[in-house]
DNA sequence: GGCGTTTCTCAGCGAATTCACAGATTGCCG
DNA sequence: CGGCAATCTGTGAATTCGCTGAGAAACGCC
C-alpha cells in the first residue's frame, strides 16, 4: 500500500498501513535531530536514543523497522548495542555511523546482511536514501518501490546509479549524482541553495555557498545542453526541476 | 517453487512453499549474529544456539532444512552435538566451521555424506554459498534452481566453480571467483568497496582498503581483457557488473 | 624442504573530481 | 536606460580516487 505524503511523492508503508519506524542512535543531540528531522520528512516515524541502554529500551517498546546506529556511544560500545538490538529485533536491517578512519577494522563483517553504513561527516541525503534502501530491501514495507525515479524524459536509477534523459545515458560525478537525486526527488518545488547545502554536502561543509550554483551549472550542461531545459532558476528563491513539457 | 526475495533474486523454498530453515550454532555471539545475518538476507529462516544442548533441542522443535556448527563447542564437543543431531534429523546436511589447524582428515571423513565444511575466518560469501549449495543438493528444496549464473556472454558455475566468457574457459584464483561471484549475483547494482571487503573478504580481515581494487583489476585483466567491459567503475561509489551489450 | 601459486602491502602515476576565485551575464528595479 | 544584486561559468589549482607494477609473505602441493 502507498499513500501521498507531505510532499506528495508515494512512500514506504508497512503491510498494515501505519508509517515505516525508525529508531536514531547517536550521542549528539545536534546529530539525533538533524537525522530526525530529515526522516520524519520522509515521512516516517521516528524515535531516537542517545545512549545504548535507551536504544535498546527503545528498540522493545518502539519496534523499528531500521535502525541507525552511531557506533561510538558513551555507556556501551556499538557492538554491544548491536548485539543487544539484534537480540531484541534479530531481523532489523541497521544503518552504521562511523567515523571516516575507524571503517575498515571496526565494522568490516558488520554489514553482514542487508546493513550499510555511511562514514561522519554524511549529507543528509546519503543517509536518507540510505535508509530507504534498508527498508526497500527488508521487506518491511509491502511494495517494492522502483529503484528508479522518473521526471519527464530524465531517470535516474539508484541501484546502478544510471542516469539517462530522452535514452541518452549520461555520466555524473558522485556530487553531481546526488544533488540531481534531490532535485528529482522534488519535482516541480523550488529548493532553496541553502536546503540543498544542507542535503547534499556533508554537515560540515565550509566552503563558499557557490558550490550549488557550481554544480547545477554542471548538471545543466549535462542533462540541459541542447534540449528543453528540465532545471529551473527561481531567482532568489532557488531552484526546481520538473518535465520539459 | 520459486518466489522473488527482497534483493529480486530467485530463492529456495521447501516445498509447502515455507521458505527454508536454517540452524546455526556457535557458542560466539558474535559468529551467530553474523551468520544469521547474512543468511537471513537470503530470504531463510533463522535460529540459532550457542551450545550443544540448545542446538539439540532447537533441532527437535526447528527442523531445520540445513545447519552451520561450529566443531568447538563449550559443552559437548562437536562430534557429540553432530552424533545427536542426526539422531533427532538423520538427513539433514551440515556446514563445519572449524579452525584452520584443526585436524581435516577427521572432519574430511565427516563430510562423506552430503555435508561441507569451512575454516575459520570464512567469508561470508563462502559460508552462504555452501549453504546453498547443501540446500540443493539435498533436495530439501523443491526445485533445483540453476547453478549457473549468467550476466550477459559471461558465465559461473557455483557448483563446478567453472568460469567462461563468450565460450572461452578462464581460470580464476579463489579469492577472485568468490569476489566475481558477489558481483553476478547483484548485476547492475553498484557495490561499493566497503560492502564488497565485507562480503568476500574474511570478517577478520585487517588489511587494505586497495585490496578490492586490487582484485577488481586482476579480474579485469581475466574477464574483460580485449573484450567489451563487462565491470565498471562509478567512482566515489563502487563497482557495478553488466552485460557489455 | 622446496617450488609454484596466491594473497596482500606499498608506493607512484595519472586522471577525475572538487572547489575557489573572478569576470561575464542576466534579471529586476526605478 | 542605468545600476545593483543574483546567478552563471571559465580557468586553474589542490586534492582525492583508482589503477597497477614490484615484491614480500603466506599457502599448498609434492
Amino acid at each position: 500500500m502507498t499513500t501521498l505524503s507531505p510532499q506528495g511523492r508515494t512512500e514506504l508503508l508497512r503491510p498494515d498501513g501505519s508509517p515505516v519506524r525508525v529508531l536514531v542512535v547517536d550521542d549528539e543531540q545536534s546529530i539525533t535531530e538533524l537525522l530526525s528531522m530529515a526522516l520524519r520528512y520522509e515521512g516516517w516515524q521516528i524515535r531516537s536514543a542517545e545512549n545504548g541502554q535507551d536504544a535498546v529500551r527503545a528498540a522493545r517498546e518502539f519496534r523499528p523497522d531500521a535502525v541507525v546506529l552511531d557506533m561510538m556511544l558513551p555507556d556501551l560500545d556499538g557492538l554491544a548495542v548491536l548485539s543487544r538490538l539484534r537480540r531484541e529485533l534479530p531481523d532489523v536491517p541497521v544503518l552504521f555511523l562511523t567515523a571516516k578512519d575507524a571503517v575498515e577494522d571496526r565494522i568490516a563483517g558488520l554489514t553482514a546482511g542487508g546493513d550499510d553504513y555511511v562514514t561522519k561527516p554524511f549529507s543528509l541525503e546519503e543517509v536518507v536514501a540510505r535508509v530507504r534502501g534498508l527498508i526497500r530491501r527488508s521487506g518491511a514495507a509491502d511494495r517494492r518501490p522502483e529503484s528508479v525515479l522518473v521526471v519527464g524524459d530524465l531517470t535516474l536509477d539508484e541501484d546502478s546509479h544510471e542516469v539517462t534523459r530522452g535514452g541518452d545515458s549520461i555520466h555524473l560525478t558522485a556530487t553531481e549524482f546526488e544533488l540531481l537525486r534531490y532535485l528529482m526527488r522534488n519535482p516541480r518545488r523550488v529548493l532553496s541553495k541553502a536546503q540543498i547545502l544542507d542535503r547534499v554536502w556533508s554537515y560540515d561543509f565550509g566552503g563558499q555557498a557557490n558550490v550549488v550554483e557550481l554544480y547545477i551549472s554542471y548538471l545543466r550542461r549535462k542533462i540541459d545542453a541542447g534540449r528543453e531545459p528540465m532545471i529551473h532558476t527561481r531567482r532568489g528563491a532557488g531552484y526546481m526541476i520538473k518535465p520539459a513539457a
